[in-house]
RNA sequence: CGGGAAGUAGCGCAGCCCGGUAGCGCGCUUCGUUCGGGACGAAGAGGUCGCGGGUUCAAGUCCCGCCUUCCCGACCA
């Protein structure tokens, strides 16, 4: 290491101001991450750990979201919260707890969630008989046990009925940030966790054509989400019926393709027909005096879209993220020996500080005396900092300052002047590339089939989406699925007909579907 | 929920087969030298060995039950 550093040095003299392409990469980080090639869920898992983001709790399945990663999903639902707004909606909040016999009232929709429902069956404890312990107390049993809920239709439904009479009473446009339980088998932090945070808008409408419109609409939200801020190309669709939301009549997604070659669902939007208007009995009497049942949507993103961001991004050396979710955009590394030397440094670095803070840029000067500068840059690394700027005794003499990006691990050396806008660009340009890196690979990943051999050998040995015909029956998907683990993850919105053969069955089909393996 | 593996200091692990004083590396504390890619030396602190039973004079070690995590299936966002 010392001779690299020695041959770094060397370089820097030689081509001040010039770009020296690829740092120096570092061997230590084998020894604290599994590499993607090696182990690829494994490399996710220990990811989350060491960025600090999150990790288990004392309670199966639940995760602990910690600072860092919970200033991420912070950022997320800002920007979310705002799109929503844009769009016309208001945030309210319903109950945790949830009535067991509202399940029982859309039929599809108790199928879909009875099997992972947690439920409350008592509503106090007390001291057992030998004083050691707390018990249940089984004389306080509820009447109507409730169940934590899995996602909010019944209850939102049961109230929309008291607050629809006249269509003067829509549309009702509502959100709500929450938690929900589902109870997982096998969990994963942030992917598949017992208990979640998400974002489920619940919103009535007049018309069918409405409800529809705005179905389209929140999709288009997500996916601009996904896309603008995220850096996430995704894929718009509906889903085949078996991959349908449990009560609806039309389910839109976003698809996302993660760097080991499997689909990742980003985000749903569900167009619900008047399902839950006729299970709970919300009608409205329209401008003809007529009783009419409400028209319904819902839609949602979870603390799951951490998940995609993390797999879509970030390298062997540890996180990478998207400077317009980076919750520190810029780190600030001093160099020095001496306290003096800091003093004088310390100048110039709050000066660029604060000419970056004047950008809305998120910076964060790192002056600690407790920590040497290697050790900075290694933990700014892989906690994915877009840009870190370092700044020592030789820029002070120099005017100069080293730039190195996260996205493609190179430094450069930039002069101070103007150092505010040259960084604000690079920032855009890191976002960029982020999204062009993530979109070529996608473009790659992506292929076409045609026989049932070309399918197999796509999904087992290269991954990725694959479009292929389908005779449009649940049978064959399943049929699909059970052989290959692979489903259909959208029917493209764009409505392109193309006549073709079922590749698993060889029956005629109008348009190719696309399938993947899944998280 | 089925099959496999693991749980010993904050983290990573050895010790268990063959029962008898709880160890190593990293990290942590103090001091000194260092500081442009995870510094070095010296001296320290830190443990109900996952939890609960049992066997035994004696259990981290043997037996039984449970909990948690990871991997593979079924289920799922």
């Amino acid at each position: 290491m010392n001779i690299l550093l020695f041959l770094c040095l060397l370089l820097r003299k030689h081509i001040s101001n010039v770009k020296i392409a690829n740092i120096i990469p570092y061997g230590n980080m084998a020894k604290e991450f599994s590499t993607r090639a090696e182990n690829y869920s494994q490399w996710y898992n220990d990811l989350v750990i060491k960025a600090d983001l999150a990790e288990n709790s004392a309670v199966r399945g639940c995760m602990v979201i910690k600072p860092y990663g919970f200033a991420i999903w912070e950022k997320m639902r800002d920007v979310l919260d705002g799109m929503f707004k844009d769009t016309g909606h208001s945030n309210a909040y319903f109950p945790l707890f949830i009535p067991k016999s509202f399940f029982n009232k859309e039929a599809a929709h108790v199928e879909g969630f009875a099997k992972e429902c947690a439920v409350v069956t008592h509503y106090r404890l007390k001291n057992s008989e030998d004083g050691k312990d707390i018990v249940v107390d089984e004389n306080a049993r509820l009447e109507e046990e409730l169940i934590v809920r899995p996602t909010s239709e019944t209850i939102i439904w049961d109230t929309y009925r008291n607050w629809i009479q006249s269509y003067r009473d829509l549309p009702i446009l509502v959100n709500q940030w929450a938690n929900v339980v589902r109870w997982e088998m096998r969990t994963r932090l942030f992917l598949r966790t017992a208990e979640f945070l998400w974002q489920e808008g619940h919103t009535a409408h007049a018309t069918k054509e409405e409800a529809i419109a705005e179905t389209k609409q929140m999709l288009d939200v997500y996916a601009d989400f996904a896309e603008n801020w995220m850096a996430l190309p995704v894929m718009k669709g509906t889903k085949s019926p078996n991959e349908r939301f449990a009560g609806a009549v039309e389910t839109y997604c976003i698809e996302s393709l993660m760097q080991d070659g499997k689909a990742l669902q980003a985000g749903t939007s569900h167009f619900l027909g008047q399902n839950f208007a006729k299970a709970f009995d919300v009608k409205f009497l329209n401008q003809q005096n007529q009783q009419e049942y409400v028209w319904a949507t819902s839609w949602g993103v979870s603390t799951r879209l951490m998940g995609a961001l993390i797999m879509a991004h970030s390298d062997d050396n540890g996180l990478v993220l998207p400077p317009k979710l980076a919750p520190t955009q810029v780190a600030i590394v001093p160099i020095f020996k001496s306290k003096e030397q800091l003093e004088k440094i310390s100048e110039k670095a709050v000066a660029i500080k604060k000419e970056l803070q004047a950008k809305g840029i998120k910076v964060k000067y790192d002056d600690r005396d407790t920590y040497k500068p290697g050790w900075k840059f290694s933990e700014y690394e892989f906690k994915g900092v877009p840009v870190r700027l370092a700044i020592g005794p030789r820029d002070l003499e120099n005017g100069t300052i080293e730039v190195a990006r996260r996205d493609t691990l190179e430094k450069e050396i930039y002069q101070q002047s103007d150092i505010a806008n040259k960084v604000e660009h690079l920032l855009d340009k890191i976002q960029n590339n982020l999204y062009q890196r993530a979109f070529s690979f996608r473009e790659d990943k992506t292929f076409k089939a045609d026989t049932w051999e070309e399918f197999r050998d796509i999904v087992e040995n290269k991954g990725g989406f694959v479009y292929a015909h389908w005779d449009g029956t649940p049978e064959t998907e399943q049929k699909i699925k059970d052989e290959t683990k692979a489903t259909i993850r959208l029917i493209p919105l764009d409505d392109k007909r193309e006549e073709g053969k079922c590749i698993y069955t060889g029956k005629p089909s109008e348009r190719r579907v696309v399938f993947a393996r899944a998280y």
